[in-house]
DNA sequence: CACACGTGGCG
DNA sequence: TCGCCAAGTGT
């Protein structure tokens, strides 16, 4: 029997989180059912796409992946363009490269299998404080923090942390550490996910709901949401270029591949100019075109915002007689545009070339 | 440490 | 319409 004076704030606070995890936790496709751990693959696979993403956006995409690729050994044997094209739409491309290489090193390093351990979890491509220590929690069973911005969240209130993120986050990791518990660390790393994302949350906050209202400082301050506190935002700064919608004589399509690195990096486009603060001039886009051709330019532009820039381009349409040249890039059938690795931006620009000028 | 890096949903 | 935000990582 436990003696009442050895048990902690620490462990107070996490039997009350984990109380309430049991009575409200929610079914997900990657959360085993009560008393059942999730296979490490699908662990990671999930927190790779939850990075920064909604659940909503990531369910249909982890149950499309794991169809397709059942193991990680499937991943590390898929062609990296292929993890791309399905990828596709989710954001963070880098994600579905690191994805790839991580599930290689996997299989080099360590014989297919994920290891048990937070540090070599770290080791691998795209896994880094949070993830490893998920993946640990989670699939492992071994005592780790699992910080994310839910968490970050929910502690700055619960402790009153009024440093400005991002400073806060070293101080709102200890915080996190202490309170992990031997026992169920896996659920307690969802259950303070959960926590934050359904009645910690950033705008009016369920504070009558919560488990925790009773040792809350932010809500006996008077200041739940006024934290976390952070720094002003910048200005999103306001790119143009012009996009090139290419058809060749038998209706195909020019595509090229961006380059490996930075935005989009790896995936499918449609052929543009760079994208400059200022708007291209007539012949500095004609310099910029794939092919020669008689431009046709197309009513509208199409709009995109990204994080950190927003973005206009203007469509330019254009014939080429005959098959089109493959050194400009591939010819792709309208119909079949669906088989690429093109981002939600292209698929704006296939969109509205199809709406305005026909295949 | 600051910045690059996507996308879609919501108030 | 528009700003905020979502299970962060890499450089």
């Amino acid at each position: 029997m436990l003696k009442t004076a050895s048990i902690t704030k620490q462990q107070v606070l996490s039997g009350e989180l984990l109380t309430w995890y049991d009575r409200h936790r929610r079914v997900l496709p990657w959360r085993a059912p009560v008393g059942q751990r999730t296979e490490p693959y699908a662990v990671w696979l999930s927190e790779i796409m939850l990075q920064q993403t909604t659940i909503a956006a990531v369910i249909p995409y982890f149950l499309r992946f794991l169809d397709r690729w059942p193991t990680i050994a499937d991943v590390a044997a898929a062609p990296l363009d292929d993890v791309l094209t399905e990828w596709a739409g989710l954001g963070y491309y880098a994600r579905a490269r690191n994805l790839h290489a991580c599930a290689r090193a996997v299989v080099e390093r360590h014989g297919g299998i994920f290891p048990a351990d937070r540090e070599a979890l770290k080791a691998l491509p795209g896994i880094g404080d949070y993830t490893s220590g998920a993946i640990s929690a989670i699939a492992f069973d071994i005592p780790a923090a699992a910080v994310d911005g839910n968490a970050e969240r929910a502690l700055s209130r619960v402790f009153a942390v009024e440093t400005p993120m991002p400073a806060a986050k070293p101080e709102l990791r200890r915080i996190g550490e202490s309170l992990v518990p031997d026992d169920r660390p896996g659920d307690f790393a969802q259950a303070l996910m959960d926590l934050g994302a359904t009645i910690c949350t950033p705008r009016k906050p369920s504070c009558v709901l919560c488990p925790w209202r009773e040792s809350c400082q932010a809500l006996a301050m008077g200041i739940v949401e006024s934290l976390p506190r952070k720094v002003e935002k910048t200005v999103r700064p306001h790119r143009t270029g012009v996009a090139f919608w290419v058809v060749d004589g038998s209706g195909a399509v020019l595509l090229r591949r961006r380059v490996e690195k930075g935005l989009l990096g790896g995936m499918m486009e449609v052929p543009s100019t760079g994208w400059a603060a200022a708007v291209p001039s007539l012949a500095a886009a004609k310099d910029g075109a794939p092919v020669a051709a008689e431009w046709r330019v197309l009513p509208g532009q199409v709009r995109h915002v990204f994080t950190h820039f927003e973005l206009t381009l203007t469509i330019w349409a254009g014939r080429v007689a005959g098959r089109g040249d493959p050194t400009a890039g591939v010819w792709v059938k309208p119909d079949r545009l669906g088989d690429y690795a093109l981002p939600s931006l292209m698929m704006k620009v296939v969109r509205h070339a199809l709406g305005k000028a026909g295949a």
